[in-house]
RNA sequence: GCGCCCGUAGCUCAGUUGGAUAGAGCACCUGCCUUCUAAGCAGGGGGUCGCAGGUUCGAAUCCUGCCGGGCGUACCA
C-alpha cells in the first residue's frame, strides 16, 4: 500500500541511483576487460528480499569473455567495488548481479528533493477529442479524451510545454448529415434552430444524437436524398448562405455540449482549430497549390475517380489513389487535414484569428475574421500528436505522405498518430441498451453498435449513473457526511472510476464496454487508487 | 488478395522491449473492523502463454509458417 506514496516521493532519488549503478558498471567493465561494455540492463528481482535491482550483464559478458556467467559476475561485483546508495552487491542464480539499496540513505535524501528536470525541445502539441459536432459525445469519445489528456499530463508532468487542441470538423459530412434533418426531415429554419438551442428542456446533442439517427434512414428512401447530402455539404464548405449559418449554429451549440462533457471528467483545451476556418482563411488553397506543384497530388482525368484530385499512395497494402478534391470540388477530411497539420507544424506562413468561446468554458477558437489583438502564440509545434482511432490510420498515414512530400521530413518525424483501438460493447451490455444483435453475433466477445443508428453509450449518461452509484455507496459507508460533501467525493469517485477504466487496457486492445465492469468500485479500479493515494499520503505525514 | 491489430487462469486483462518460480483484478474458498488503514488486508486452489518449427546460455516476448477473431483498403472520417 505505500508504493504509491514511495513512488511519488522517492522516484527521482531512484532513477538517479539506477543511473549511478549503471554507470559504474559500465566503467568497470572497461577498466577491467578494456572491451566497450554492452547495454546495461537493470530489472527488479523477482522478489524484493534479492534486492532492488538486478542486472543480466554477466550473460553478455560471459560470451563476449569466453567465461562461466557466474566467474565474470564475480569478477565484475570484485571491480565496482561500493556504490554510494548500494548497501550491497551479490551474485545470485546463475549469474545474476543483485543490488541492495541503501534505505536509510533513500529516506533522508528525501527531505531534499532533487529539482524538476525542465526539458527545453520546443512544444508539443497534442491533439485529442475531435468529435464531430453533430451529435451527443459517446463512451468511444471518452477513451479518446481520457488518453488524450492523460498523456498531456505525462507530458506536463516530465518538464515539457504543451498545447491542446480539439479540432472542430464543423464543415464536414456528418454535419451536414443533421442539417439535412433540419431542414428537410424536420422543415426547420436558422431560427427555429436557434429557438431549440435556447430551450432549456432540450439537452440539445442528444436531440441531434436522434435527429442523425432519423437522417441515416431517410437517406435510404433514394438518391433524391443522398444528393440534398451534398447539396448540404456544399453550402456549408461556401459559407454566406442560411445553411452555412444553420450548420454554424449546430456545431458551435454541440461543441459547448462537448466541452460540458468533458469538463465533468476534467478534461480542458487550450485551442479549438476550426475546419471552416481553415476553408474561410484560405489555408487549404495554399496547401493545394503546394501539392500541385510538388506533384504530390494529380487531376484524375479518366476511370472512377475521373475529375478528382487524388494522392498516389505509397503505404503497403493500399493500392487505390486517395481523393483528397471531390469531383464537385469539395475537400475531404484528409485533404482539410494536411493543411491543418501543416499550420500545427509551424510550416504554412498563414494564420488564423483567435477569439474566446463564448459562454463558461475558458478557451480559445479559431475565427476566419476581427478575433482579439491579444491572444496566446498557437501552433508550430515542435512535435505534434495527433490522438485518434486506430481505424484511421489510412487517412493519417495520407496527411504524413503529403506534408512528407512537400520536403519535411524531419517534421513527418515528429508527427504521430497516438492511435487506440475503439471501445464496443458486450452483447449482454447491448441488449441491456435494447440494441438487438444478430444471432450469429451473440457469442462474440464485444459487438460493434452504429452511431449512424443512435445505438451505443452517451457519455453523460454513464457518468450520471457512475456519480449517483457513487453517491449511493459515499452514504452508505459515511452517513455523517454532509450532502455537498458527499456528492464532491462522489464527483471524484465516478471521474476517477471512468477515467481508469478507459485507460487500465492497453491502447491497441478493443475494450469491452460492460457496466457491471465499469460501475465497479472494487479491485483494480480508480477509487481504489484514489484511496490507496490519500492513505499513502497519510502514512508520509505521520513519518 | 494485401496491410495492421488481437489470441496468456473460468471471466477481464498486465507482463518493465530477451532474464530468475508467467502476474493482477473479478469469481470461488479460509481468516481479519479495539488498527495511520476494511472502497481494505493476509492466505488458498486455478496455466499446453492459439498451434508447429527456428534463433541461444535463456523465449509469453525475436524470426518463419499455419489456425481463429477484428479492423482497414469510400468522392465518410
Amino acid at each position: 500500500m505505500c508504493e504509491a506514496a514511495a513512488c511519488y516521493h522517492f522516484a527521482p532519488m531512484v532513477l538517479e541511483l539506477h543511473t549511478r549503478i549503471r554507470e559504474a558498471i559500465r566503467a568497470a567493465i572497461q577498466s577491467r576487460w578494456a572491451i566497450e561494455p554492452p547495454e546495461i540492463a537493470l530489472n527488479l528481482t523477482p522478489r524484493v528480499e534479492m534486492g532492488e535491482l538486478a542486472t543480466p550483464v554477466s550473460f553478455e559478458l560471459a560470451k563476449r569473455l569466453k567465461k562461466a556467467p557466474r566467474a565474470a559476475a564475480t569478477e565484475l561485483i570484485e571491480t565496482i567495488g561500493t556504490i554510494p546508495g548500494v548497501a550491497r552487491i551479490e551474485i545470485a542464480g546463475a549469474g545474476f548481479i543483485n543490488f541492495y539499496f541503501d534505505r536509510p540513505a533513500l529516506f533522508r535524501a528525501v527531505a531534499r528533493p532533487s529539482p524538476e528536470p525542465k526539458a527545453a525541445d520546443g512544444k508539443i502539441i497534442v491533439e485529442h477529442t475531435n468529435i464531430n459536432p453533430n451529435k451527443a459525445a459517446h463512451i468511444g469519445h471518452l477513451r479518446n479524451a481520457a488518453l488524450g489528456d492523460t498523456f498531456v499530463r505525462v507530458l506536463k508532468a516530465s518538464g515539457h510545454e504543451v498545447e491542446i487542441q480539439n479540432y472542430i470538423d464543423n464543415t464536414g459530412v456528418q454535419v451536414a448529415d443533421v442539417i439535412v434533418g433540419f431542414k428537410y426531415l424536420e422543415k426547420k429554419t436558422v431560427d427555429d434552430v436557434r429557438a431549440i438551442t435556447r430551450d432549456p428542456a432540450v439537452k440539445f446533442d442528444y436531440y441531434c444524437w436522434d435527429l442523425y439517427a432519423r437522417v441515416g434512414g431517410f437517406y435510404e428512401t433514394g438518391e433524391d436524398a443522398q444528393k440534398l447530402r451534398g447539396q448540404t455539404l456544399k453550402e456549408i464548405e461556401e459559407g454566406d448562405n442560411e445553411t452555412a449559418e444553420m450548420a454554424e449554429v449546430v456545431a458551435m451549440t454541440i461543441v459547448g455540449c462537448h466541452l460540458d462533457t468533458m469538463a465533468r471528467i476534467n478534461v480542458h483545451y487550450d485551442l479549438l482549430p476550426r475546419e471552416s476556418d481553415i476553408l474561410h482563411l484560405k489555408f487549404w488553397d495554399r496547401a493545394f497549390e503546394r501539392l500541385k506543384e510538388s506533384g504530390a497530388i494529380f487531376f484524375e482525368t479518366e476511370g472512377k475517380n475521373k475529375g478528382c484530385w487524388v494522392m498516389r499512395i505509397d503505404t503497403e497494402g493500399y493500392d487505390d489513389d486517395k481523393i483528397i478534391v471531390r469531383s464537385n470540388g469539395t475537400v475531404t477530411y484528409t485533404g482539410k487535414d494536411i493543411a491543418y497539420q501543416l499550420w500545427k507544424l509551424g510550416l504554412l506562413d498563414q494564420d488564423f484569428f483567435y477569439r474566446r468561446m463564448e459562454g463558461s468554458h475558458d478557451v480559445w477558437v479559431t475565427t476566419s475574421s476581427g478575433g482579439e489583438a491579444s491572444h496566446p502564440d498557437f501552433g508550430h509545434g515542435h512535435a505534434v500528436y495527433n490522438v485518434i482511432d486506430v481505424r484511421q490510420s489510412y487517412p493519417q498515414n495520407v496527411v504524413r505522405q503529403g506534408v512528407a512530400a512537400l520536403g519535411y521530413t524531419r517534421e513527418v518525424q515528429n508527427s504521430v498518430h497516438f492511435h487506440y483501438e475503439r471501445v464496443a460493447l458486450t452483447p449482454a451490455c447491448a441488449e441491456e441498451l435494447g440494441i438487438t444483435i444478430p444471432p450469429e453475433d451473440r457469442g462474440k466477445a464485444h459487438v460493434e453498435v452504429s452511431g449512424r443508428k443512435g445505438q451505443g453509450v452517451k457519455a453523460d449518461d454513464l457518468i450520471d449513473r457512475l456519480e449517483s452509484l457513487a453517491r449511493k455507496e459515499v452514504m452508505e459507508r459515511n452517513q455523517e457526511l454532509a450532502p455537498a460533501e458527499a456528492d464532491a467525493i462522489a464527483g471524484q469517485l465516478a471521474v476517477g472510476a471512468l477515467r481508469y477504466f478507459l485507460l487500465k487496457f492497453t491502447r491497441t486492445a478493443i475494450i469491452a464496454f460492460d457496466f457491471k465492469e465499469a460501475l465497479s468500485f472494487d479491485g483494480e479500479t480508480g477509487p481504489y487508487l484514489q484511496y490507496a493515494a490519500v492513505r499513502g499520503n497519510k502514512i508520509v505525514r505521520n513519518i
